[in-house]
Formats: C-alpha cells, structure tokens, sequence
DNA sequence: TAGATTGTTAATCGATTAACAATC
DNA sequence: TAGATTGTTAATCGATTAACAATC
C-alpha cells in the first residue's frame, strides 16, 4: 500500500485544504490553528487534525500550523509538482472549454495533444495545443507516452478509447464523458465528472429546500 | 423535513441510478433486479434496494423491478420534470461550453439568460440565449423571476453575485466558480463543481496505483 | 405450489466527533 | 511557568452489508 492506506473521504477534503491555505497565504497570514482553519471552512477542528495525520505532524503544539509548510506539504502528497503528459481526447465545447480553462502549466502538467474524430479539425489548435485526428492516437502515444487523458466525448465513444489508451500506457482518466469507467482496469487512476448528475442533485436540492412538506410519496 | 430526511449518500447515486436505468431501457430491458443491477453499476444489491426503499416500495417481490417504471420514479423524485427558469453568469470559455453542452430542455429547464460584466458581449448569443451586461441583472430577475444561476466567473466576483442574486430570489446555485458558497444562504441549494479539486484528486490517485511503496513522509 | 426477489431489521464497518494527555 | 493547541485514543454516529421473513 501507499502511505497508510488513506480513505477516500480524507483525500477528497485535500484540494479544499490546498484551496483554503492558498487563499490564506494570499491573505499574508502566516500560521493557524485547527480551530481557526475549522471556522473558515465549516468543518471540525478535530476533522482536520484527523486528516492532516494521517499524512505526518504538520503543526505544533501550542502554535498552529505554518499556513505556507502546510500548504506546500498537502501539494505534495498531491504530487501537483510532479511533471505530467497529458493529451485530450475530444475537441467540442466541452473539450475547448477544459482546455482553455484549466491551468495545467500551474502544476507542470503539460497538455501536448487534442484528438478528435473530425479530421476537419486537425491542424487547428486550442490554447496553443494542436488538434489531431484519433486515427493519430496509437503512434502519438507511442512516441510521447501521455500519462494521463481528459475525456470530452459522448458516452458511446468512451469505452474503446479507454481501452485503446490503456493499451498505450495511459493510466489516468479525467472522464467527462457520460460513460462510468469502472475497475475494468485495475491500475488505472480514475475521476469520473458527472455534470448532469451534479445538476440532477442540485435540482433535488431545491425542492428539498423549500418545501417543508409531508411525504409526497404515499399515495 | 421532506420525505423522510434523506441521507446525502443517497441521494447523490440517484443520478447515477437514472443513468443506468436510462441505458437499459435504451436496450429494450423491462424489469431487472437489484442483483442484476448491482452487477452492472458495482456496488451492493443491498445498497439499491436500501436506497431505493427511503422513497417507497417500487419493486415487487419474486420479479424485481420494471425498468421504465423505477427510471420515471426516480425522475420524480429528482423534480426532473418541473419547470425551472435557469440563468447563467460568465459568458467566458466555460459558461460557453457548459450552456451549449447540457442539455436543459431536456429536463424541461429554460436558460433565460446570460450575464457577463464585459459590456462589449452584449447583445450577442449563446446557443440561442442572449447575453445582457450584468449591470441589467437585478431588473431582469424582478422581471422573470429565475430560480437557479450557473456560475462560471472566477472567484473574486462569486461572493457578490451569490448576494445580488439572493436578495433576487434565486435559490439554487450551480456554481463553478473557485469561491464555496457556504451556508450563510440557509434556504439556498447548492452544488459546488470544483473541476481543479477533481483534477488534483486524479493527481493522488495516479501515484498510488503504480506505487506500491513505503511511507515516503517519514523523513 | 416452489422459486425468486423484495422490503426491512439486525450486524458490521467506517468515518466523524469528543476528549485529553503530550508538548511547544 | 502558564496557555495554547496539537497528536492520538476512545466514543459516537452514520452508512453499508448481511440476513431473512414476507410475498409475488
């Protein structure tokens, strides 16, 4: 196993703590106390000495934590320094969007490739990066070993890429597709972004919210 | 309380629930039982009809469940059908791609309008949905009443909005933007998209499938 | 009827919270 | 030293799984 057989839930709560401490640091703020960080992100005190334990003793009795070690300690259990090949796999709105608008660079990611099925596309480029056709995808892997591919395909498409691109090497899937990669792949590393499932829960939520009513149901 | 004080666990695999269903009837499946089902989509028979029964019995004994049936129950229950008046705010990269990839008609959603605080956007369209200067933002809530908002605008904007459009009577949020709207809104529904945490999230999972090491904090 | 499969209660497991001794 | 706050163990809470009687 890895460190010490981390849970899910802890390393689903890191990103937030890396997005808190950097927006602490910004701030000038230099040390803080579990109970002050508590406040802020509405979580317990004890929840993030929990966490935070599981990884080593980040703070100091009687002190704190020092915001900026914390921070740069979490993105390291993170591995966000860590270069990455990453390619794209699908160039419509969704793939465009994504690609403009993550900062892969900001953690040494480099995105070096969209493929698409419309060989119209190829040759343009998105964010600087240039647009090939799929029937590309097997000698570009050969050549440039991406580790890891973003998903902007419809759902049918999904499970032969998947395939095709763990035959390539690629372990990380970043899937926005409406297809659920499962443990097929054992050694793959998987997030599966479900828009419409957000926005289904979102739609449950608002009914939920103003409506302090009886069981609807029992009819 | 609603129904029956639902546990977000469950709630959040409703979608998914819808999903599968949606697929086998796309397949021509009429009925399937929780075991069938929990093969597909990989977790426990015991968990479906767990989660299933916090809504009412949809199944029959000795049969399992119709397909078509138990996928219209859980649209109910999510209020998929209802109607909803949706706006949206940012008309960058992702506010783009996210109002011309989901498909709100689709559930009987209406994007009313897209607001962008660069005045030089108004005027223009996106998939058919006029863009307004966010200047003519609380006019237009007075006059048509939205009830939901995406938010794709970067965090420094977010908390203002989130306010303004409060004070509008907009009371759910989807919100994409790197702010947590957090639960100073007690009547507010809301689903935070965190893309960046998702992505550093796939970045853990990645060092831990390949490798199978010792703790490489104690140093 | 016999077989299948649900609905539901009970048992287990995991995650969160509380408490407090260790220590800066 | 006294006060603050961690790291960590123990208690609680919630969610998942197992089991089985009810019933189609």
């Amino acid at each position: 196993m890895q460190e010490k057989n981390i849970s899910k839930s802890v390393i689903r709560r890191l990103p937030r703590y890396y997005r808190f401490l950097g927006e602490l640091l910004k701030e000038g703020t230099e040390k803080i106390s579990s109970r002050a960080l508590s406040e802020r992100m509405r979580l317990t005190a004890s929840q993030i000495r929990q966490d935070l334990n599981c990884f080593g003793g980040f703070g100091q009795q009687g002190y704190g934590y020092n915001v900026k070690e914390l921070r740069e300690e979490i993105g390291a259990i993170l591995h966000l320094g860590d270069k990455r090949r990453v390619i794209m796999i699908g160039a419509g709105n969704l793939g465009r969007a994504i690609a403009l608008h993550i900062d892969f660079q900001r953690y040494g990611w480099e995105l070096m490739a969209v493929f698409d099925r419309d060989d119209t596309l190829s040759g343009e480029s998105i964010a600087g990066v240039k647009i090939y056709s799929t029937d590309a995808l097997r000698a570009f892997c050969a050549g440039n070993r991406p580790d890891m591919a973003v998903l902007c395909i419809p759902r049918e498409g999904a499970e032969e890429v998947v395939k095709t691109l763990t035959e390539c090497g690629v372990t990380a899937f970043w899937n926005f597709s409406h297809y659920d990669i499962h443990a097929d792949y054992p050694n793959a590393a998987v997030e599966n972004v479900h828009l419409t499932d957000s926005l289904m829960i979102l739609s449950y939520l608002m009914e939920e919210s103003d409506e302090p009513e009886d069981d609807p149901v029992t009819t």
